[in-house]
DNA sequence: CAATTGTTATATTATTCGTATAACAATTAG
DNA sequence: CTAATTGTTATACGAATAATATAACAATTG
């Protein structure tokens, strides 16, 4: 499995698992119409309780990234909205931006970050 | 006072807080040297218990952004270490990335995102 | 000296996180 | 047709976090 979870991370477990499922989108380990594992199975692999897994499956299917079939279980189906994408984004990024500006990094820099992260991705 | 907490948020308000301090010092609207105002008149000022506050300076004092003297209280004063400036971020901005590459967002879009809210700052 | 500073300690309530069972209707496999 | 598995829902519990409420301390300020 693509899954990998710090136990001892102050972040979430299931908001690790979610974003481990962005990650393996994004790169295309998984692929638009592939089935995820059944929570059950997932808990299981990854040792953590099936309601963990339900959340953030609950939570993805909420933001519009899985869509789930009685028959094919969680299957990956990403809503593009071009417009409320970029709304969302822009509110992550706002603090992040100014966390940064403080430390002194530029536009430059961040862009650089952007296109590492996305060299690293594609 | 620059401060605006949304109560119904469910963004916990220390972290609030500490996101509006990244703002107003991205901004220049507070400067390095500047003091913040004390733990009980801030929390008096916007309606929380002194604590809250004081966990939100706590968190910026170990992540670099105060110091604080006993004779002038909080104190606005950045350590820059660019490379773990650098590290962090990246870290922020992997999995917001990921999503956004789910969501079809190109890294011009991305580009696009970081020179608005840098021009919104400066 | 009196007031204010950041800090620390303790306690309480509410919420969230993760786990544990259990059950349900719908679907699938044998 | 049966038995097993699916996502989903409900309830309950312990642990951790968030926010509040007092209270006290040493150091500094007016």
């Amino acid at each position: 499995m693509f899954v990998e979870i710090d136990f001892n991370s102050d972040e979430a477990i299931y908001i690790q698992l979610r974003n481990q499922i962005f990650l393996a989108i994004a790169t295309s380990q998984i692929k638009e119409g592939d089935s995820l594992p059944s929570v059950r199975a997932l808990a299981d692999d990854i040792g953590v309780n099936m309601h963990t897994v339900n959340k953030a499956y609950t939570t993805l299917r909420q933001d519009g990234f899985l869509k789930v079939d009685r028959r094919r279980g969680a299957v990956v189906s990403v809503d593009v909205d071009k417009m409320q994408s970029m709304d969302k984004m822009r509110a992550y990024l706002k603090p992040l931006i100014a966390r940064g500006i403080c430390k002194g990094l530029s536009r430059e820099e961040f862009k650089q970050l952007i296109d590492d992260l996305y060299d690293e991705m594609k």
